[in-house]
RNA sequence: UGGAUUAUGGUGUAACGGUAGCACUACAGAUUUUGGUUCUGUCUGUCUAGGUUCGAAUCCUAGUAAUCCAACCA
């Protein structure tokens, strides 16, 4: 009876362990590294983790990958646990790798024992000669072959602290001549001397990712640990490593991870970005961080839409960033309040028109049970300045001389009269207004093809707006020769520093969505102060208008 | 140049040997007091060459292309 939605290949994995038995139920977790903020790929990873367990009744939890004391910080942490909230998951348990340092120094010694691990003198540069290429085998490592006694004296005392940074590594004896690089007796520990975020300075060796991320994931008793296709080569490291030292089987499994056009979604990227002041931090609001998508003005709702509507496979892909903006908008549109901001003043005078009535317009026109608000209205109005030409083209249906049009929730106009300087600027425009065609009580049987936003100049309030514009002028950066910093778009930002309001903006909340009439959807930025209030442009409207201009 | 992974409209993603579907985009139209929303319709696709089969996007073989792998990063 029901169309039933196929499934992504993850979800079809999950469902024949649940189905033969394998598992009782999937636990999966979401396994950052604390050493950069949330983006767009991340979010498609933590709706992928939580949304498959909460599909399938599991739970994930959150485990910080921090094995690299130099890279990591207590900020990112924050920042991360907030992120994933913000999108509207919850974790079973936060942990962190951390917490394992010490059975996984068990583990290694036990390896040790099993004479499947050894200490190294080797530099790296003589580990990386070792290695071989790809296409030619590596070389066994002269220090391959001390004794189970040896290897464990000198593993405490790296351990101890006997060494500098680089003098001894702890290896795993695999195999020199496989076509995995990966197998060639990959560092499981090194020497660091570095203060670490979360144990100090009580170690100064650290696992590796490929002898951390597994094991935390048996610890854990992860049934399903998911990444992206670049961990492919690990994946028999990490069976290897499970199945040596007879811990729970988890499994990996990988899928493609998100490319977005015009963007960039590389942590690394976006570090250089915020270092060398491209942007204004992590949340600027042209970065496709979650916390930049945030102070934009995107919803959560939106991002997971999107998240779900790109789907999970394990082909490379480059999305385009049309179908993120789609799904704010669609949600955007029905969350958002209507409200009237002029950003480009044009003076409008109604010249039989006297006094000050209220109007009422509506708050949301999608939501059956809208609520309304008060709009004053003049004889001096600003409209927009592009919302005017002098000598109008066919299909312009705004304002022009002799043409009529609805301001929006009050009367129809006509354009009567057009004021310049003495430079030929168009200073104002005199109009008339039909009294009889007032909103909600029309009885002048006139149609008007066009209808525009205005606010009554002696009532409006001050804003600034702040535009935005994708962040590179390409489409698919990664693509371009040379440096990614080249392909920044100089344009990304445009500042509207006093645009015109109707009155009612200035109850705004932060929490709260706004459209303004045919300009797009806004929210306001934590810049506001008690002197001047400041919204960010989550994302345009559709412009049909602006497409058949750009046609010619 | 060894290994691994992938290949379906412009972009994503389904079809699990039996009618190539859905979404976004684009285009055309209807409705509209937002050139928004909503609704209707249209265009465009199985990497190539062989083979198996009554029947192949799907299976086999050989090509081709893209991506990843030689960090004491994750």
């Amino acid at each position: 009876m029901s169309e039933e939605k196929s499934l992504n290949f993850l979800e079809e994995i999950v469902e024949e362990d649940l189905k033969s038995g394998k598992y009782a139920s999937i636990l999966t977790r979401f396994p950052p590294e604390p050493n950069g903020y949330l983006h767009i790929g991340h979010a498609k990873s933590i709706c992928l983790n939580f949304g498959l367990a909460q599909k399938y009744g599991g739970a994930t939890n959150l485990r910080f990958d921090d094995t690299n004391p130099v890279t990591e910080d207590t900020e990112y942490v924050e920042s991360i646990k907030a992120d994933i909230q913000w999108l509207g998951f919850q974790w079973a348990k936060e942990l962190y790798a951390s917490d394992y340092f010490e059975q996984l120094y068990g583990f290694a010694v036990e390896l040790i024992k099993k004479g499947l691990a050894y200490v190294d003198d080797s530099t790296s540069e003589q580990i990386a000669a070792q290695k071989g290429t790809p296409t030619q085998p590596g070389t066994k490592s002269p220090y391959r072959s001390r004794s189970v006694e040896e290897n464990l004296q000198l593993f405490a005392d790296m351990r101890a602290g006997k060494y500098k940074d680089g003098e001894k590594v702890l290896r795993v004896k695999v195999d020199m001549s496989s076509p995995n690089m990966h197998m060639r007796d990959p560092i499981i520990y090194r020497i660091k001397h570095a203060h670490h975020h979360r144990t100090g300075d009580a170690w100064c060796i650290y696992p590796m990712y490929d002898f951390a991320h597994g094991q935390s994931d048996s610890i854990e008793q992860i049934t399903h640990s998911i990444c992206t296709l670049e961990f492919i080569p690990h994946r028999p490291l990490y069976d290897w490593l499970i199945q040596q030292l007879e811990i729970f089987p988890s499994h990996q499994y990988e899928f493609a991870r998100l490319n977005l056009t015009y963007a960039i979604t590389s942590k690394r990227k976006l570090l250089q970005l915020v270092t060398e002041k491209f942007v204004d931090g992590w949340d600027d609001p042209r970065m496709p961080t979650i916390s930049g998508m945030r102070r934009r003005g995107y919803t959560p709702e939106g991002i997971r839409e999107f998240c779900e509507r790109i789907g999970v496979a394990k082909r490379d892909n480059l999305i385009d960033v049309g179908l993120l903006e789609f799904c704010v908008r669609e949600h955007l549109n029905k969350e958002a309040q209507r409200r009237m901001v002029v950003f480009d003043p044009l003076k409008v005078v109604i010249t039989n028109y006297e006094g000050v009535e209220t109007l009422k317009s509506e708050d949301n026109p999608e939501d059956p049970n809208t609520t309304y608000r008060d709009i004053p209205f003049s004889k001096e109005l600003y409209i927009e300045r592009e919302d005017f030409m002098e000598v109008a083209p066919k299909k312009y249906f705004r304002l022009a001389p002799g043409q009529m049009v609805r301001l929006k929730s009050a009367y129809i106009i006509k354009c009567e009269e057009v004021v310049k300087d003495e430079a030929g600027n168009i200073t104002e425009v005199r109009c008339t207004y039909i009294p009889e065609s007032k909103s909600g009580a029309d009885t002048s049987g006139i149609n008007v093809k066009g209808t525009l936003h205005w606010v009554s100049i002696a009532h409006a309030i001050h804003a600034e707006v702040r535009l935005y514009d994708r962040l590179f002028k390409v489409e698919n950066v990664a693509n371009e020769e040379g440096d990614f910093k080249d392909y920044v778009n100089p344009d990304s930002l445009q500042i509207v520093q006093n645009a015109y309001a109707e009155p009612a903006l200035a109850n705004a909340k932060f929490s709260d969505r706004y459209q303004f009439l045919r300009k797009g959807y806004f929210c306001m930025d934590k810049d506001t102060s008690e002197e001047k209030m400041v919204f960010n442009r989550a994302v345009t409207l559709k412009d049909a208008w602006a497409k058949e201009v750009k046609k010619g």
